[in-house]
DNA sequence: AATGAATGAGCGTTCATTCAT
DNA sequence: GATGAATGAACGCTCATTCAT
């Protein structure tokens, strides 16, 4: 198990991330149907709530098989987390690449960031609050895609400072916490709230505004 | 139990908050044994990691003792968190009164809640972590010390708005919970991370520089 | 876990021996009652058919009370053997210090084996069968109490290969073992057959003039 | 599954045990393999703790083969002994078949149980210790092949009491189980030691002397 | 009030067996 | 015949809570 456990989080590429089933179909439906039913479940009771045949069940397949394809329950919130992350580091890597003024990036980090879970509060739910509750995952997970993810920030901070458009009397890595942690602030007060689809938005633009100005050099 | 619960959950004065046994000493030893001990555990191993016992046997009473105290193994998480909360929240007001100049009322509230954390690395896991375990704590517990607090940072905002001292284009509230957000991804990474006593002390006085400059109007 | 089982394992007085809840009233009832049950359960059943929850029922405790005097269901098995193995032990010791002419004591050595099981066909068939099931218990066991028994046996055959009594162009330790495996061949066929009580004392009686010739010097 | 089960379980001739798959080739390859397989399997981790993949594993065929050939893990458990012991069944009488003489014979059913097993110690624990895991095998079973060969045992014994080679005062009955036993002790606990080839040869041995001049007639 | 032995509901996980391909 | 992914019943064990002392 252990082992097993061990290949899996070996840097194994991206093409064959995650599977156990060793001749998988096309679109390896199961691993992402489970996944899917569990961004729903953990987001409704919990990860410690949820129980894995509910997660099954609303995966519509037998409990046995989730053991398939996640080596445990927890495996399935790290994947889940690692999966989605991944996806949200492509997408912001992707856009940031087209736009080179550091303002204009910072405006743009945000709103992809609450942009992606608006409209989806269950996976803002199981990131914001799901991730903290495996002190495993976060303890040992805190230095992976996740630090990956705050790097990212750190990077467009910086590379403010160096451009001088943003004051450099600020550390990049303390600055890309907090806007992490402001970010994830506002997603959970969100989607512990009312969750409405657009709510995200406004607040969105104000951060931006705020974090801009924030971010500027005196004068 | 029902029963008792729901006199323990009215909203018994403070005088009265969180008494089991019926005649108190002094200082409630026990009680307060059990809540420091409780911080201890839940830091280490999370909330739902830690065993009852283990939180009886830290604080040098019996298992079945804790239920004189608490209502359930809940309670005692909703218990340290009110309790704690309580104490920053009287902290920040005393504090906060001596004080009129809105940018220094910023200064001053996250030197402050990031301040009283700082040394205390265990209190700051357990706030920062384990109150997103109990799904439970987190929805219908969003709405009472939490939100005084929340509601504390807002006038903070809106009382600069006001008097003209800070921009009036963004939500005192998402303001405020930005803020949370941040204080709380600081004091996350920060707790996750080193710990180290005076590492939050430097992120303090940079996140008052950020955001007092990205709170000031326009010019 | 893990620390505790080692701490059991190891060679703790008997007066101590497999007490896990610290007060223990008088006769140790609850630890004896569930033995008790296990011998019944595991000769009905076997071993690994049999279920934790029907030697609980058996014993008239609660499932989770075993696992206040067991470690799992390996343990009560090992505890079981150990237990009545360490009785039969004290009990053969008595009796062979009593008698000082080999070939009696080898009688007595029969005697005593079969005629302990003799109406404790349940015993027997634990001993015999369920034994064998745990192959942990097998291959690691084999080194304490069971070797003991058949040092025993061993040294009542060279005694009497040192006064003279016995052919000394037998290995004591082979002809101990083959011993074992007689008597137990018996206990076995007769548990697993009638298991009426007295059949096995004839057999014990033949079995010994077949020793006892078998293992006379020639001439 | 029980209907197939009862057309098996019937006293199929010789002809047709064990045969699932309808068209036999020659030497039925693939129920050989998987019998070999589970040989070593159940040796290295006895009956209960060997899984039925793992079996085909060893065997090079995939886990539903198995059921082509047999009907439950249990089946494989006893067609392996059922076949193993048919062999050593036949090997015996045809040895016998050429000795004459009573005492000649008890040495050489002694030397050949125990010459078959050496140097193929997983064989010898299969058949020593996993028999008795399978409770139904031992009871339901206790009445077939087994019996054959402890009748063959016993004919052995009362042949040499008819002839006058053997005293008669014995029940060969008894003396050929307390026979089975000590070989079969002997076995188990080479099984469990050190099982080197040749250590069986010199116990023989010295068990065929002892049983023979047990056996002997007074005088 | 304090204790801690006892309880028993509850759940993650395993694995023999099936069956669509 | 052969495959191996899928199934789901079954069970050992945990641990919050209770209550007799």
């Amino acid at each position: 198990m252990t082992e097993r456990r061990f290949i899996r989080r070996g840097e194994a590429g991206a093409s064959e991330r995650g599977a156990k089933p060793s001749s998988r179909k096309r679109t390896d439906d199961k691993r992402e149907r489970i996944l899917r039913a569990a961004v729903k479940v953990f987001a409704k009771k919990g990860f410690y709530a949820s129980r894995v045949s509910e997660i099954a069940k609303a995966a519509g397949v037998a409990d046995g098989t989730i053991y398939l394809y996640f080596d445990s329950k927890d495996d399935v919130l790290e994947s889940l987390f690692e999966d989605r992350t991944e996806r949200l580091l492509i997408a912001l890597r992707t856009e940031l690449a087209k736009e080179p003024d550091p303002p204009a990036r910072v405006r743009r980090l945000i709103e992809l960031q609450l942009g992606l879970l608006d409209g989806q509060r269950e996976l803002a739910e199981v990131i914001t609050i799901n991730l903290r509750q495996s002190t495993r995952l976060l303890r040992q997970y805190g230095s992976k895609r996740f630090l990956e993810y705050l790097e990212l920030m750190a990077s467009v901070v910086s590379d403010g400072q160096k451009s001088g458009h943003f004051r450099d009397d600020l550390s990049a890595r303390v600055t890309a916490r907090a806007l992490f942690g402001a970010l994830d602030g506002l997603a959970l007060t969100w989607a512990l709230g009312d969750g409405r689809t657009g709510g995200l938005e406004k607040a969105a633009s104000q951060l931006a505004e705020l974090w801009i100005r924030g971010l500027s050099p005196k004068g």
